[in-house]
DNA sequence: CACATTGTCTACCATTTGGTAAGTGACTGC
DNA sequence: GCAGTCACTTACCAAATGGTAGACAATGTG
């Protein structure tokens, strides 16, 4: 599924990599549909396992600014080595934002726990005075699409004949933790 | 086509949103493949059209490293407003590559002249001195990779309900014309 | 005018697709 | 030992898909 998408790769197709019927991949999932949203539920699950994982350790009230700040760099190192490791999980998410933005609402619902934790987390840290007053939402997402820009960029280069180095994930989660940091600071000037 | 890819719009799909049937679009390109080819081919003339532009008013021999970086500086520059003017053609390269290695192939062919000048460029800048010493089709291959992880990341954080401020590609694109910079100036220090 | 060409259509066709129905064999709990 | 569940199968099916064949009108062109 992952290399020709969800209208690419039929039922049949499917279960013959599986060494399996269609009929059996429909009994567990129900419909194609099905098999789908369980690919979203379960992935989902990941995410939130790997990633919620640096969150989960954050502080209750992170009272300076240094340590909310070293959470924000744990889950962004977080989610960049799950992008190295599993970049099906991240080609996941752009091909479900192709299928329409119901199927995208869904994906959203799924990650909600992870992403509202993030976002509830900032918020918090922005009330306490830990960090610079922002759109926590958006630059939970904006970050979100910034990883699967990343990964995106890397695939392609693989796929142009181009042996991607790893550094260069490296490299965007770097430059997007200074982007963050430069964003979040409470002291630094403003850079947009 | 572009919004659901290529497996995900049938000729049927295609031909009503055009106001036609289908089969009078498979008297125009035979077959859907025949589309497909048709579809990146004028893709690739229009790419090498608008980026093309800037690399063929370079200095057939270019001195100084000041004129050099000006080409790369308003290549890639020409290649962002693309970007942001026409996503679609962007769209193209990330769906063909998931097409498969001969679709792959078959989109490098009809890029290489636009990839083949710029390499060429490049190497003879390498050669008279006035950029460092680099492999250009590395080069070449992983900015153009670069330019679709931004757009996609554009486009998916307008799918997660973000809308994206258009001054996020310019970031982008100044963020890569530092990295090109300081990988050719031949002065400064290797940035690896 | 005749005649070819061109763009489009209607009418089919074979194949593939997602999905249903009904059955079979293995394992499980009583 | 037997009823029930579970994973999986074979046998179908209706719809959709890419593609072919042939007709029909419009548009040149001698």
């Amino acid at each position: 599924m992952a290399a020709r998408g969800y209208d690419g790769t039929s039922l049949d197709a499917l279960g013959a990599t599986l060494g399996v019927t269609k009929q059996t991949v429909l009994h567990h999932f129900g419909s194609k549909d099905g098999l789908l949203r369980a690919l979203v539920e379960r992935s989902a699950l990941e995410l939130a396992h790997a990633i919620g994982g640096a969150l989960r350790t954050a502080p209750i009230r992170g009272r300076d600014t240094g340590s909310v700040l070293t959470v924000v760099d744990r889950t962004v190192r977080a989610s960049f080595r799950l992008a190295a490791v599993r970049p099906e999980l991240i080609a996941l998410t752009r091909e479900v934002a192709r299928l329409g933005e119901r199927r995208t609402a869904e994906l959203l619902k799924a990650l909600d726990p992870l992403t509202a934790t993030a976002t509830r987390y900032l918020g918090r840290a922005v009330r306490d005075g830990s960090v610079r007053p922002h759109d926590s939402n958006a630059l939970v997402m904006g970050t979100y699409a910034r990883l699967i820009g990343a990964a995106t960029e890397v695939e392609v280069m693989r796929q142009l004949g181009v042996e991607p180095p790893l550094r260069i994930l490296v490299r965007r989660q770097n430059g997007l933790l200074n982007e963050l940091q430069r964003a979040l600071a409470p002291e630094s000037p403003r850079v947009d």
